[in-house]
Order: C-alpha cells, then sequence, then structure tokens
RNA sequence: GCCCCCAUCGUCUAGCGGUCUAGGACACUGGCCUUUCAAGCCAGAGGCACGGGUUCGAAUCCCGUUGGGGGCGCCA
C-alpha cells in the first residue's frame, strides 16, 4: 500500500506551492487506493506556532484535500506533530552515536566546537557549554537516488560536512527528523519542492546509516512569479487564505494548480473526477509562473458550469467568511439570481458585487449613470412610460418585459441603448447588469416599479 | 565561490530524429452577436535562447555558452 504525506512547518500561512505539492501527494495516494497523512514539522520553536497549525489544516480541509492520519484525527504512527516526538529522535539519535554513525559536539559560548565524543556529555552541564549531535558523512564515494522527474542523481559525499542531526536543545533538524518519520510511518514516496533537492542526498546517507530503505522521491519545481523571482506576496496574494477570502473556488484552484505544469487534454476539469488520470512523472520539470489571470479564467469557467447548489453554498460560505450579509431572500429567489448573475463574473466576491442590487435597496447610482442617462431630458419620460408599461403586464414573463421595454423605445422614437441604459440604471443603480429582461424578472413587478419611482423621485431632487 | 535543476509564443504547455510552413489554452488585437458588460463564435499577431557538433535530416540527440531557479543553517 502506497502512504504519502504533506507535511507543512506550521511558520506561515499554506502558500499555494505548498498546496500545489499537497495536491500531487493526495492525488497520487487517493489514485493507488493508498493513505495520505499530515505531519507537522514543527521543530523550528522560534517560529512555528499552533495557530499556523490551524490555518494550514482549515485550508487543507477547504480545498478538500482531507487525510486519512494527522495530527487532529490520529492515526497508528502517530504522534504527527514533530515536537511530540522528540524522544523518538533522541532514542534514534543515540544508536548511530552508539555504532560510531554520529557523535555529541561540544561548543563553548563562542559557538565554536570545542571537543567531539562518542560518550554523552554529562559533565558539560554548566552554562558556558552546549552540545549537540552531529552525523558522520563518509569522506568518499557517491550518493546516488533515483528521482521520478529529475532521473537518476548522484551527489558527491565530500561535498557535505559532517552534520547536527539534534540541536542543542533537544530538537531534531529537518533532514533527521524527516527521516525517522517518514520510515517509522512506512511513507513509500516523498513528493516535495525542488528546493529539498539538494537536502535529499544527506537523508539518503542517513537511511544507509539505519539500513532502511529509502522511499520513492519526486522533486517538484518552484511556483515563480511574473518577474521569474520565487512566488511572493509582491506578486499578490500567495496564500490559499487569500484566494479563499476573493472569492475564488475550492475546485478551481485546485484545477488551476493541478495544470499548472501538468497537461491534460481538456483543461477545465474537477480534480476529484481526474484522479485516476495523474501521473507523477507528466508533470512538467520546469519551474512555472503563477498566472492570476488565468486562474480567474478558470474560476469563471467553474462558476458557469458547476451545479447551481454548489455554487450557492460557496457562495454562503464564501460571504460567511468575509463577514459580507445578504438581505434575508428565498432559496429560489437567491438561485435565481446567481444563475443570472454567475453569467458576467468570474469570482465570488464579483458576483457578490453585481448581485448586491437584487438584495439590497440602499444602493448608489453611479456617477456615469445619473450623467450620461439620468440627467438627459428624455430620462424622466423614459422612466414614466417604463412604469407605465410595466405595470400594465399581468403576466410577468420575460417576453412581455421585453415586448413593453421595446415598445418605449418604438413610442417614443429613442434608440434602445438610449431606453434600456436609463432604466437599467433607475432599477439596479449600474450599467452593467445581467440581460435587463432577466434582471427585472427576477427582481419582480412590484419591486421594479418601486425602484423606478425611487429614481424619478431622486431624479427631481438631484435638480433642486 | 562550490554543487544541483531547468530552457518551445508574454504565460502554461503539445512535440520524444522526418507527419513542424511548430499545435492548443490564458492574455492581447480585430470582427460577429448585441439592451450594458461579459460569455460565446470567427479571425489575427506572437515562440523552438545562442554557438558548435552527430545525422541524409534536429525543437527533438551530444557538448559548450548564456540566462533563470534551487541548495551549501542548531530554517524547513
Amino acid at each position: 500500500m502506497v502512504r504519502l504525506r504533506f507535511a507543512p512547518s506550521p511558520t506561515g500561512y499554506l502558500h499555494v506551492g505548498g498546496a500545489r505539492t499537497a495536491l500531487f501527494n493526495w492525488l497520487y495516494a487517493k489514485k493507488n487506493n493508498g493513505k495520505f497523512l499530515i505531519r507537522i514539522e514543527d521543530t523550528d520553536t522560534e517560529r512555528s506556532s499552533k495557530d499556523f497549525e490551524e490555518i494550514i489544516l482549515n485550508s487543507l480541509k477547504w480545498l478538500g484535500l482531507l487525510w486519512d492520519e494527522g495530527p487532529d484525527v490520529g492515526g497508528d504512527f502517530g504522534p504527527y506533530r514533530q515536537s511530540e516526538r522528540l524522544e523518538i529522535y533522541r532514542k534514534y539519535a543515540e544508536k548511530l552515536v552508539s555504532e560510531k554513525k554520529a557523535y555529541y559536539a561540544i561548543y563553548n559560548n563562542n559557538n565554536e566546537e570545542i571537543e567531539k565524543s562518542f560518550e554523552k556529555p554529562s559533565n558539560f552541564k554548566n552554562k558556558d557549554y552546549s552540545f549537540v549531535i552531529k552525523f558522520i558523512v563518509p569522506k568518499e564515494g557517491k550518493t546516488y537516488f533515483d528521482d521520478l522527474l529529475k532521473g537518476k542523481m548522484e551527489f558527491e559525499n565530500k561535498l557535505f560536512d559532517d552534520f547536527i542531526i539534534i540541536k542543542s536543545n533537544g530538537y531534531p533538524t529537518y533532514n533527521f527528523a524527516v527521516v525517522v518519520d517518514d520510515h517509522l510511518m512506512k511513507i513509500t514516496h516523498v513528493f516535495r519542492g525542488e528546493d529539498h533537492l539538494s537536502n535529499t542526498p544527506k537523508q539518503i546517507l542517513i537511511y544507509d546509516a539505519f539500513k532502511w530503505e529509502s522511499p520513492i522521491f519526486m522533486h517538484i519545481p518552484l511556483i515563480l512569479g511574473e518577474d521569474k523571482t520565487p512566488l511572493s506576496k509582491r506578486h499578490g496574494g500567495t496564500s490559499v487564505t487569500y484566494f479563499q477570502e476573493n472569492g475564488f473556488l475550492k475546485d478551481a484552484l485546485l484545477n488551476y494548480l493541478a495544470i499548472l505544469g501538468w497537461s491534460v487534454e481538456k483543461e477545465v476539469f474537477n480534480v476529484f473526477d481526474e484522479i485516476k488520470k495523474f501521473d507523477p512523472s507528466k508533470i512538467s520539470n520546469k519551474s512555472v509562473v503563477f498566472d492570476y489571470k488565468k486562474l480567474e479564467w478558470i474560476n469563471g469557467q467553474h462558476l458557469r458550469t458547476s451545479p447551481i447548489e454548489k455554487i450557492e453554498k460557496e457562495f454562503l460560505e464564501y460571504l460567511k467568511l468575509v463577514k459580507l450579509k445578504i438581505a434575508n431572500v428565498n432559496r429560489a429567489y437567491f438561485q435565481e439570481v446567481i444563475t443570472i448573475c454567475r453569467e458576467k463574473v468570474n469570482t465570488l466576491k464579483q458576483l457578490y458585487d453585481i448581485s448586491y442590487p437584487f438584495f439590497f435597496d440602499d444602493f448608489i447610482y453611479e456617477e456615469d449613470y445619473i450623467k450620461k442617462f439620468l440627467l438627459k431630458p428624455e430620462a424622466e419620460t423614459i422612466l414614466k412610460t417604463a412604469i407605465e408599461k410595466l405595470n400594465k403586464i399581468n403576466n410577468f414573463t420575460l417576453e412581455e418585459i421585453e415586448k413593453n421595454l421595446r415598445l418605449i423605445a418604438e413610442e417614443l422614437n429613442l434608440g434602445t441603448k438610449k431606453v434600456f441604459q436609463t432604466i437599467r440604471g433607475a432599477v439596479f443603480g449600474k450599467l452593467v447588469t445581467p440581460g435587463l429582461f432577466e434582471s427585472i424578472k427576477v427582481l419582480g413587478k412590484q419591486k421594479t416599479i418601486e425602484r423606478l419611482n425611487k429614481t424619478l423621485i431622486f431624479r427631481s431632487n438631484y435638480e433642486k
């Protein structure tokens, strides 16, 4: 059975690069009916925090990349937080010392290594000294491994110095902890960022020292910003939280992250449907530039083609997350609004903006509308005629609405653009809305007329 | 400085020695549609980093150069 893990260190939000790494691990585990687990690498006592751990886990949950084992759900190979596994690392490190594959290195206060020993330095308890455990790197030979993406890799051992595996505070270093954990947790495949590529030989050396079999490695190229430097806040939002708060759909983010470096026949898809087609070796072996525009396009595709119930649910979750409220409307109305509005926008944030006048009467009239349409002399007649005509419609259907509004233009001998824009702005306050007839139908006869009247009053007051 | 990875339109990619006058997607430009803005449809512009080889033939293989990225922590 295949077992993969995502091992974030809780020192910040979940970066899209991390999300992509998690996705590939998750995808491969699911494809092979294996297990996907989360391990928290919080051995950096200075920077790690429980808050970040929670945020990262929440981001992962939001994306739907759920795990079989982890710090919150437990599992047979726990604990899943490195800070809770200190005894384990110490034990294994001491085993290496007893086999003369590692040694204690004693430091003075100037941080100079003053002594090496295979005995635990019990007589150095005083404050002027500290000690660590260092792994002994063979001075000759080469270390090899086969990377799923990079192919055969080899590194000269002499390139590496003996390195610390247990810090003076008793915590393990990254390179040591991963090896011990991945082995103990029976990890079969390690998919991680390319920034770990040159760490791998050191880890292989540790696997060898323990005579453990190493997992299969794959190093995924990094995500860059448009200027080819590593994607950072300078380029825009980089955390999953950011995209969540800016109205992106989880499926769209996952979709984009998946095709970023992974080519498929049709670009727009739901990763949950394409698990079986995932092939890690097909991932591009080249660092990629994060394209916000394309993400937004993909988001728009998902927004428009997903079942309305799904969009409804995510829209509601989004509004709650960003603490926006909408008027208390019935569900059918809510769905109708989303249905006509989503045709026009790409994100939930934009969906909120465009649908606002469907939920609230307190919208303000756009400057452009007032200037270009409302204040024109014909406006009053147009609006009055509209009220009159709409009032007479008994069966408030799309056809009837369209017929009557077109009649206004005809009777007043005005262009449809002028007439429709004047009405559009009067009813919704803005010049860009979904189709006028649909919008009015959804809003309803009463409300529409109410607003037309209100606009008329606004207009006369505006003129003073 | 040393080690490692990478190199096709602006961006993401297809391409695995002849089918490439290099295909697609986003973005861009123009057109159609049209009540606004999108969407949709049609069209267009735009690329094999450079230099050597190998070969009858190279985007595809090899070498070098250049460029970009990563690593060389008691960070992960």
